[in-house]
DNA sequence: TTTATATGCGGAAACGTTTGCGTAACAAAT
DNA sequence: ATTTGTTACGCAAACGTTTCCGCATATAAA
C-alpha cells in the first residue's frame, strides 16, 4: 500500500495538485463533477490530510490550548468538558497544560505557543503567577487568548469569570443570617484577582453588616492537605474560634470536615461550613454541604465560543470581552441555623 | 520586528541553514564554539522552532493523544494528571479528546489520527463500543495504542487496568460477611470488559458464598441521572429488595444514596453499599461511603510510560504488556454491619 | 608520500500542503 | 471582429524544518 497524499490523488485523477486541493475545500473555482471525482476518490482510498503540512502552509493549527492549574478539581474538569464540546463542534482539537500552580512551568508553556502550535489559548492562571510578561509576549504575537475563572489583571483581554464577589458577600451573608458571630475565610492565594475579589465581598458583608473582622480570620491555605489540616485544627481548637467559615475552593471542604471531626465539633450547631465547590456529591456529604457552585460548564463553553468567534473573525476585539455568570448559593444542612 | 527563524539566525552568523539545525540539537558533528554562538543568538532572539515544521519533515509530531469517554469522573481528572505528568516529563503534548459514550465520535477521532497527527494514543473505550476495526486500522498505521481501565478484548495491545474481578469480589464478600443476603450490582454497560469483570467477580463471590443469583438483581443504568434515580427508587421499593447493593461506577453512587433518602431507608441499616469511586469526598458521605479506590493517577502514570517506552524504543513491543494494578477496599460506614 | 579517518560545515532535496498567478476555452457584449 | 468576462484548471513558489550527501581541511596511520 503505496502512500496516499493529495499528490497520489492528482495522479490517479489525472489533476494538477491545486486542483485535488481546491476541490477537497469545496473551492467555487472547480466543477461540481471534478470535485464528486476527488471526493468519492479520497473516500475509497482512505485519504486523511496531513494536518502538519496545511498548518505549516496555512498557519493555522486548528488547535487550541487548555492551561490551567490543575484538573483534580471537579471545576476543572467540568470546564474542560464545556470547551471541548465547543471546540469539537468547530472542528478544533484540545491541547491540555497543567502548571501546577507553577509559574515557571506556566512560562515554558507559553513560550512554546510562539511556534504557532495552537491558534488560541484558554487560561486559568496558577497561583503564582504575579508578573504577565509571558503573557502579553504570546499576544503580541498573536495569538489570542481568554481567561477563565482566574485572570491576570495586568493582561488586557477577554476574561469570563463568575461574579466572585457578589457570591462570596451572598455566602458570607448567609452565615451572619445564620447567626454566625466570628466567620474565618479560607483562601488559597492573596494574589489571584479571583481570591481577592471573594476576599473583598467577604469584608463588605462584614462593613455592612457591622461585624467585627479580624485579619487572623483569613486563612491562607497550602497545597499541601496535611498542613491544610493541621491549620484548621489550630484555628478551630483555639479558644476564640470562628462558628462559620467560607471554603473559598472546593478542596478545602475536606480539612473543615475532617478538623471538625477530630475535634468534635458539630456542623452546623457549633460551626457553619459553606464552600465554593461544584461537588455533585456536596449534598450527600454529611451534613449536606451549603455550597456556592460556580457554572464550570458553561464558563468552559462561554470562554471557547469566544475564542472561537475570534478566530473566526479578525477584527473582533477581545480587549473589552466581560462575561460575567453568576453563581448559585445552594444552601444545605452545613449552614442551617 | 523581522521573522526569527533557522533561516535568518544563519545568515546573521554566517553559518548554513543546517548548521544552525545541527547545533540546536547538539549534533556531535558541530563543534562546541559554534554551538555555543548559536545556542546564545537563538535564546537571545527568543527563537522558537516552527513545530509544525519539524512534524512535516521528521515524521514525529513529540503529541500523544488520550481519549476518554468523559472528563466529568473523578476517575479520568485523576488519570489525565498522572498522564500530563509524564508527558511533560517526556517533552510531549497531550491532546484531549472526549467521546461522551459515543462509538461514531470515536471512530471520527481515531480516523483523524492516521494523519500523524499524534505519535501515540492511549485511550478508554467508549461504552458503546463494540467492534474494533477503527483501532485496529489506526494501529495498523503504525501508531501505538494503550489502553487504560477500559480496553477492547479484540485489540492486541497493552492494557493498564485494576484488579476489577478481584475487587468486585471482594467487595460483594465484604457485603455478604457484613450480613447482606441479597445483593444488586449497578452496571453501566454489557459489553465492557471491564463491566463484565467487575459482573464475573460479583458472581463468583455470590457461588463461593453459596448465594442465590438472580439475573433481576443485576441493574444496567444509563448515562441520564434522572432515568437511574428512578430505576433506583423502583428498585428499592420492590418487596423483594436488595439489601446490599454495588455500584460500578462513581456516579452512580448520588442515585442509590438519594433514592434511599427519599425512601426513607437507612444506610446501612436497611441496605449497605459500596461503591466503586475516587471522589476524595466519601469519607464525608452521609454515611461514609465504602469505596473501591482505583488507582487512577498511576493508571494514568504507567500507562502513559509505556508509551513512551515504545516511543523511544521502535522494537519494543506493547502487544504482551498487561499491567494489573489493584485497587483498594476503603470500608466505611455505608457497609458495617 | 600515499592512504585512511575524523572533524566541521554547506548545498539542496524532501516532507505534504495552500495559494497567487497565469491561461485556455468559450460565451456574451460591444 | 474585437473586447470583456467567466469558468475550470495547472504551475510553481512558498511554509520552516530535517537530513542525505558531498567536500574541504587536518591529523593519524601505513
Amino acid at each position: 500500500m503505496e502512500k496516499i497524499n493529495i499528490k497520489s490523488l492528482a495522479e490517479e485523477l489525472n489533476l494538477s495538485i491545486s486542483t485535488v486541493s481546491r476541490a477537497l475545500h469545496d473551492s467555487y473555482e472547480i466543477s461540481a463533477e471534478t470535485k464528486k471525482r476527488v471526493v468519492e476518490l479520497a473516500t475509497r482510498l482512505n485519504y486523511v490530510p496531513n494536518h502538519h503540512a496545511s498548518s505549516l502552509r496555512s498557519k493555522k493549527s486548528k488547535m487550541i490550548a487548555v492551561v490551567i492549574p490543575e484538573v483534580a478539581d471537579s471545576f476543572f474538569a467540568q470546564a474542560i468538558n464545556g470547551i471541548e464540546s465547543v471546540a469539537q463542534e468547530n472542528g478544533y482539537h484540545v491541547l491540555i497544560y497543567l502548571t501546577h500552580e507553577s509559574l515557571q512551568k506556566e512560562q515554558a508553556i507559553l513560550k512554546d505557543f510562539q511556534c504557532g502550535r495552537v491558534d488560541g489559548v484558554l487560561m486559568s492562571i496558577s497561583a503564582e503567577t504575579a508578573g504577565a510578561v509571558h503573557i502579553k509576549e504570546l499576544m503580541a504575537k498573536g495569538i489570542p487568548l481568554v481567561f477563565f475563572d482566574r485572570a491576570s489583571d495586568e493582561v488586557e483581554t477577554a476574561r469570563i469569570t463568575t461574579d466572585d464577589f457578589k457570591s462570596s458577600y451572598t455566602a458570607t451573608q448567609h452565615l451572619i443570617e445564620s447567626g454566625c458571630k466570628k466567620i474565618a475565610l479560607l483562601s488559597v492565594s492573596d494574589s489571584l484577582s479571583i481570591s481577592n475579589e471573594r476576599m473583598a465581598g467577604y469584608k463588605q458583608a462584614l462593613l455592612d453588616y457591622k461585624m467585627p473582622s479580624s485579619p487572623a480570620d483569613i486563612v491562607l491555605c497550602t497545597h499541601n492537605e496535611e498542613q491544610n489540616l493541621q491549620h484548621m485544627v489550630n484555628l478551630l481548637q483555639n479558644s476564640n474560634r470562628p462558628n462559620g467559615i467560607i471554603a473559598s475552593v472546593e478542596k478545602l471542604t475536606t480539612c473543615v470536615y475532617l478538623a471538625c471531626h477530630s475535634l468534635q465539633l458539630s456542623i452546623p450547631n457549633d460551626v457553619k461550613v459553606v464552600s465554593f465547590s461544584n461537588l455533585q456529591s456536596a449534598l450527600l456529604l454529611n451534613p449536606s454541604l451549603t455550597t456556592i457552585t460556580q457554572p464550570a460548564f458553561e464558563m468552559g463553553r462561554t470562554a471557547a465560543t469566544l475564542i472561537f468567534k475570534s478566530l473566526k473573525n479578525k477584527n473582533f476585539n477581545l480587549k473589552g470581552e466581560r462575561v460575567v455568570i453568576p453563581s448559585r448559593l445552594d444552601i444545605r444542612s452545613s449552614s442551617v441555623a
